[in-house]
DNA sequence: AGGTATTCACATGAAACTATTCTCTGAGTTAGG
DNA sequence: TAACTCAGAGAATAGTTTCATGTGAATACCTGT
């Protein structure tokens, strides 16, 4: 037994390894060239170039749909604006925030707080009154004359979240600062969300606009290329796997990002099955596993309402299509009944629901049913196998069974 | 037949409530001088 | 008297519940032919 480990272990390492550098194809690489966005980094650069002068540069709204390179680009230009400005000995800070992020940056509160601990001071998670922690950032930052570009990243979740108080807050802020000053950098995936905003936020927070297109097949492939030659030691790749990669990416409104995860997903599993080469059946089977594995962890990291909601959900579809939220409930209140849950309200299962349906692991429309009411029509949105996998998971964790 | 009005079965929104986690404050307690 | 402890007050937040209002189209009900 020992010893033939050990022999998988030697041959494991006798094996010519397909990846050289894995990081290459991680969504947070930032790469030393950054193509197709020329013209993005041309106009970002010459929005914050003022910083360099020592005037604060206008806000800036970024916008294009996700993978499409924002926060590359934006962290790319405002590094190299960094160190201009570290060389020149600028006071220049850059703070990037990633609105999405739970428990760090998502609400008010966090946010300043997260800021304040950039500049050093510990604030504790809660606790306090928001707007003493307001007053904290607000002495701390002005304490010595600089510019702050402070990047948030995803912005519309936070306004979703927490609504548009702090980005009036952020904006008015200048007024009353003597030294410091901030300037604002949205980025956004949502193209509609500024709507949604208080209409003085919406100006001044939009005084420069940059769009980012989607990329197309022909340019995802490039990108590929680049990365793939960080990443993959020659001669790993068969024929055609970038290209089917990347028209693959395309399909979905040019996301790079899918993209690079596909590539890697697909070399991880020619990894791990012995195999030198990635081939292109590969491509469909990591597919498959990073559809598997993103639907598999959204149900084991819910809670245990979900996942009833979720098993009634099944159990009901697999009776008959076209399945209304009536019949779910009842179902639901069954089943609460039989593992000793105390059920949820109608109106917060119908909220479970929808979010099932915006996960992709149902699929729900709002249908009217004419004199017999309005409700959603409920059908599983995963392939089969998946829902096998997803009834083997329900049951054990609920303790349920399938025959009742 | 053609046109309105109803009506159903929820959807969707907003506000209020609950439980949890955390800090801060100040009264009471302790130990040392 | 200074240092320490610990309960209670206040905050922020997530997850709900409660209450209120909205809604699309299949039917019921008219109306006039």
């Amino acid at each position: 037994m020992k010893e033939g480990l050990g022999s998988f272990f030697e041959k494991y390492l006798d094996k010519k390894p397909i990846f050289k550098n894995k990081l290459a194809l991680q969504s947070n690489f930032l790469p030393d060239q950054i193509l197709h966005r020329d013209e993005q980094i041309h106009q970002l650069a010459n929005m914050l170039a003022p910083t360099l002068r020592g005037e604060k540069p206008s806000n800036i709204f970024i916008y294009g749909q996700t993978g499409t390179g924002k926060t590359l680009t934006v962290k790319y230009t405002t590094q190299q604006l960094m160190d201009t400005a570290s060389q020149k000995k600028l006071p220049v800070k850059v703070i990037y925030l990633n609105c999405k992020l739970k428990k760090l940056a998502d609400t008010e509160y966090r946010i300043v707080a997260q800021l304040l601990r950039e500049y050093g001071r510990n604030v504790p998670p809660t606790g306090l009154p928001t707007d003493e922690v307001y007053h904290l950032f607000f002495s701390t930052i002005d304490k010595d004359k600089h510019i702050l570009i402070l990047i948030l990243d995803e912005v519309d979740q936070l306004v979703g979240r927490a609504g548009d108080e702090l980005l009036y807050n952020l904006t008015r802020i200048n007024s009353e600062l003597k030294n410091a000053q901030i300037t604002l950098i949205g980025i956004s995936n949502d193209l509609v969300f500024t709507d949604s905003l208080d209409p003085r936020v919406k100006s001044s927070l939009s005084e420069e606009e940059v769009v980012f297109p989607p990329y197309n097949a022909e340019q995802i492939q490039s990108i590929l290329q680049q990365r793939a030659s960080f990443a993959f030691n020659p001669d790993v790749l068969a024929e055609g796997v970038l290209e089917k990669c990347a028209a693959f990416a395309a399909r979905e409104h040019g996301d790079a990002r899918r993209a690079l995860e596909l590539l890697r997903v697909s070399a991880e599993l020619a990894e791990r099955q012995g195999d030198v080469k990635v081939s292109i059946a590969k491509l469909d089977q990591a597919e498959d596993k990073i559809e598997r594995d993103r639907v598999l962890d959204v149900i084991t990291t819910h809670p245990k309402q979900y996942q009833v909601a979720l098993f009634s959900i099944i159990a009901a579809c697999s009776q008959k299509p076209g399945v209304f939220t009536g019949d779910i409930y009842s179902l639901y209140e069954k089943y609460c009944s039989q593992t000793g849950l105390r059920p949820l309200t109608q109106r917060r299962v119908s909220d479970i629901i929808a979010e099932f349906d915006m996960l992709g692991i149902i699929s729900a429309k709002v249908i009217s049913k004419g004199r017999y009411g309005r409700t959603r029509e409920i059908g599983i949105g995963v392939n089969d196998a998946i829902v096998e996998k997803i009834k083997g998971i329900l049951s054990e964790e609920l303790g349920l069974s399938w025959n009742s």
